[in-house]
DNA sequence: AATGACAACAACCGCCGCTGG
DNA sequence: GCCAGCGGCGGTTGTTGTCAT
């Protein structure tokens, strides 16, 4: 029902845009009462909107420290990032991005991701399955060439198949994801503490990447993984504090950790700046941003994300 | 200037889980 | 235990602004 030029429902309530009478009727009443229960608020403030109306008036566009205007590239490369681990999780995701609302990441991810993942589904899989394929050929070469290791053939088949443990092709898509944005800077990642700080990071993050039976040392750990908000070189795009992601540790079973054929690789994000892309063993195998991509695609006989 | 495509944003809808009676 | 009311969340739609043709 229309009555005035708005819209009426039945049961009384008004819809559509709000109007700033309305906006600071409730920002009066909200600011002196707090926000308490939205269907009272919605009756003692005067409003002829439905409680949940109030509250998501409120909540995406009244509320005090709420950022306006476009989304930073530093809160992109998060969005990306969370949005990997977490999918379409926008509320929590918004927790990490004071001052944006789970409705304003939507939107964002919706305009500006929606599309791209749609075109590039089909290279991303084909690039999935590459790995995937590379990757299980490589352990299952790994596995005959120690033949008096506990680990045969036959269990790292069945550990490819365990529910237990992140598959290989997941950790492949979430980084994909993350990585394979269009422009630099996607990549311009947060600093993020080195092994021994990832407490420091998000936990979830950390270990939500570890999949494998295998203790960290021995097998795939993405080192720390995730943003570290009050990184001090963030927004950094300058070639001296770019984010590199750089090999930390090799195989178990390559004792000289030199990175060669037969060990599985660690990587770890850190900036040239702040000495984070040393390894363990103090060498430098950095890999930049931009070229992680490629990078992990052309591991040689090293194992590969 | 008119128009269409697209992006950005605001708001609604339906579902679900929680809570109190 | 059941049920109604409510708030939170994700999906979807509607509106407005901008830009290219």
């Amino acid at each position: 029902m229309w009555f005035w030029g708005f819209n009426v429902q039945e049961q009384g309530w008004r819809k559509g845009p709000w109007t700033p009478e309305e906006d600071k009727l409730l920002s009066e009443y909200v600011n002196l009462h707090s926000e308490g229960r939205w269907s009272s608020v919605a009756r003692c403030a005067g409003l002829n909107r439905s409680g949940k109306s109030c509250r998501l008036r409120w909540v995406n566009y009244l509320r005090p420290g709420l950022k306006r205007g476009l989304i930073t590239p530093q809160e992109e490369g998060i969005i990306i990032e969370l949005h990997a681990l977490w999918g379409n999780k926008w509320s929590t995701i918004a927790r990490y991005l004071p001052g944006r609302t789970d409705n304003e990441i939507k939107n964002f991810w919706r305009t500006h991701f929606k599309k791209k993942e749609k075109s590039s589904l089909k290279q991303q899989k084909r690039r999935s399955q590459i790995l995937k394929d590379k990757l299980q050929k490589d352990q299952l070469i790994h596995a005959q060439q120690e033949n008096t290791s506990t680990k045969t053939t036959e269990a790292l088949e069945g550990k490819m198949n365990t529910n237990d443990h992140h598959q290989p092709q997941e950790i492949t898509k979430a980084l994909y994801d993350t990585f394979s944005a269009d422009t630099p800077s996607d990549h311009n990642i947060a600093d993020v503490n080195g092994p021994d700080h990832h407490q420091q990071c998000f936990p979830v993050m950390y270990q939500d990447l570890v999949w494998s039976d295998a203790t960290p040392d021995q097998d795939f750990v993405l080192w720390g993984g995730l943003w570290n908000l009050d990184d001090p070189f963030a927004g950094r795009t300058d070639s001296t504090n770019q984010y590199y992601m750089s090999k930390v540790a090799v195989s178990q079973n390559n004792n000289n950790n030199n990175n060669q054929a037969t060990g599985h690789v660690h990587y770890q994000y850190g900036s040239v700046a702040d000495n984070n892309c040393s390894n363990k063993n103090g060498n430098n195998n950095i890999i930049p941003i931009q070229n992680q991509a490629r990078a992990f695609s052309s591991c040689g006989g090293s194992y590969i994300f």
